[in-house]
DNA sequence: AGGGAAGTGTAATAGTATTACACCCTTGCG
DNA sequence: CGCAAGGGTGTAATACTATTACACTTCCCT
């Protein structure tokens, strides 16, 4: 456990998506502390990648992040896949198994905590909400299957609060 | 190069490990009933499709099962996924999002329930449990975001109980 | 018989991720 | 200083996963 910065989120309430992250900086600097705590360098790259993550409203897939990035130098997808490797483990970027995208999060995840993220089939938007009873309820069925829990992936398929209004409307 | 090891033995535990379904029999029997109840026929493929999945221990992915059923008549990938969507639509295939994988289960699905999917990461196989509890917090994350959740998806890396137990040995 | 929904077989292509390798650049240290 | 080692970069090639398109069949239905 390097020294986590502690950074408090602010993206919180009901149908607040995963909005454009206006604190790009402060992500920036949470890869940045996860790089210093592990003597690794957090290049330019890494920094190009995550800040296209984060000022984006929803996921984006490895191939769109380069396209992005295209426009300006000409990169390669692997490099891409090499920077996102690592802001995954630095914990600022997730990876959305169901649709195979990447998208930056602000949220401080402490282990022993399950993350839900909640994917919207319209917009495409993905809110995070931790829950302790999804926690409780893996643990349980961990426990009592001998198994031995390393890391979750809770993905809910589902609508947004905003698109169900906008289509009420 | 995946050449093959011969690790056959039945993972148990606590909890029902999703082992070699001695009762593919079963399982065929699940499909086939979806498949009468939708009036859609159930093929020749979509068996076969549903026996190699049954057979196995672990998660196979669309090629593997493709290079199966193979071996007796050359296959296409594209006919497996197809009969995968028939097999997914009927409830008896899973997808395991993490490792674009697919496995057959043969426990009852109800509708409000939450399945969590144990992936031991060390011999693939996997495990299914329901949980009230993830379920509830499901509900509980999605209300309080007025997210209307459509399906989840909840899958635990980890390790099983037959795994560490080999390790300590 | 004719029409239509559903499946099949085949080919081609799109989309996601990894491996391999040559090179660079910093750090540590003799 | 020299230089080796670990990590990052850039480039090319390839592997793996999934879908689209189309021509053809089959079964059902009045």
């Amino acid at each position: 456990m390097a020294g986590e910065k502690a950074h408090h989120e602010r993206c919180e309430g009901h149908g607040h998506a995963h909005s454009p992250h206006s604190d790009v900086a402060a992500m920036i600097e949470c890869a940045r502390a996860f790089a210093a705590a592990r003597k690794l360098p957090f290049t330019e790259m890494r920094a190009r990648v995550l800040t296209v993550l984060a000022r984006e409203e929803k996921p984006l897939t490895a191939y769109e992040i380069t396209d992005r990035l295209s426009v300006s130098k000409k990169v390669q997808a692997v490099q891409v896949y090499r920077a996102l490797d690592f802001l995954q483990e630095a914990g600022c970027v997730h990876r959305l198994a169901s649709k195979a995208s990447y998208f930056a999060c602000d949220h401080e995840h402490h282990p022993g905590e399950a993350v839900v993220f909640m994917v919207c089939s319209q917009c495409g938007t993905v809110q995070e909400a931790p829950s302790d009873l999804v926690a409780q309820g893996l643990q349980g069925a961990a426990e009592h299957a001998g198994f031995k829990p390393a890391y979750p992936i809770v993905e809910l398929e589902g609508e947004c609060a905003r698109c169900s209004e906008t289509k009420a409307a």
